[in-house]
DNA sequence: CTTTGGGCCTGGACGC
DNA sequence: TGCGTCCAGGCCCAAA
């Protein structure tokens, strides 16, 4: 919908977020019509007929409100940053209260060499991440599999929960170390990152457990998780003696929790 | 070069 | 009820 718009208006309501606005972001998208908009990871890529593209991160609690034409918009809310008026009547809101996300500009000839796009790996979703992609760029990785797949050099979109699931899914231990998933278990792997995400989308997403929309926002639910945050339950599946396995079991990665089987994962 | 760990930020859960 | 504390997340980047 913001193909072909002007922006009228963009009012920037604070100097950053996770890094600073450029300092010219207003008069460099006022009055700029949008070309074109597209995604690389999880940055929205907003093309203008200024020659520049607009990068844009949601964060982990950032989100867009679109308001139709004629529809009334809300007074600002303290965690409305960013707000983009159309010549369609349409208005564009960015609202992200933990303040994660993030907003750059740059020249579109200059895209592919900007610091937050130029190493990212392949996308998840596309024919060029496959089981044999991956267990190359895995090749001497000393790092758990678990880091390894979130590393966005790897392979992009694969945050802390789909990591998780995409383990379990695959059978393989989070522990294990990036290098020796070659050949099948690779493939296995691949294959289970896509199904687990194709699963996410088709559920609407994952919605953080302590981020409840207030107005009754459409389009997020809690995705079931078969690990993820089940710590001490049975697996799906599960066969074993729950009182002796303890099920499933959390621990820390790089900061991060991890869940997983040790009975199903190797 | 690779890997590790810190930090950004808010609000929900929990305990007192 | 009202505090304080802890924790979660995506992801960059400095340090090791």
């Amino acid at each position: 919908m913001i193909e072909g718009a002007v922006l009228n208006r963009v009012d920037i309501r604070r100097p950053d977020l996770r890094i600073p606005f450029p300092i010219d972001m207003k008069s460099r998208l006022e009055g700029a019509r949008a070309i074109r908009a597209g995604r690389r990871s999880k940055y929205l890529l907003i093309e203008t007929d200024r020659d520049d593209t607009l990068i844009w991160h949601l964060g982990m609690s950032g989100q867009v409100r679109i308001y139709a034409p004629g529809d009334a918009v809300p007074a600002p809310g303290k965690h409305d940053h960013v707000q983009f008026d159309l010549d369609t009547g349409a208005v564009i809101v960015f609202t992200d209260p933990r303040r994660f996300g993030l907003m750059d500009l740059c020249p579109t000839a200059e895209l592919q060499d900007h610091r937050l796009i130029r190493d990212i790996g392949p996308e998840p979703l596309g024919n060029a991440f496959s089981g044999p992609v991956l267990a190359a760029k895995l090749k001497g990785k000393t790092v758990a599999i678990k880091q390894a797949i979130m590393d966005a050099r790897v392979v992009c979109g694969v945050g802390n929960i789909y990591a998780s699931e995409s383990l379990f899914r695959a059978g393989i231990s989070p522990k294990r170390r990036a290098a020796t998933v070659q050949g099948g278990r690779a493939e296995k792997l691949v294959a289970a990152i896509k199904t687990v995400l194709r699963e996410a989308i088709a559920a609407g997403g994952s919605t953080l457990k302590d981020h409840r929309t207030t107005d009754g926002e459409l389009g997020y639910f809690q995705h079931n998780f078969a690990v993820y945050g089940r710590a001490g339950e049975a697996c799906p599946g599960c066969d074993c003696d729950i009182s002796k396995t303890r099920g499933i079991r959390r621990l820390e990665q790089g900061g991060r929790s991890t869940y997983y089987c040790p009975r199903k994962q190797r």
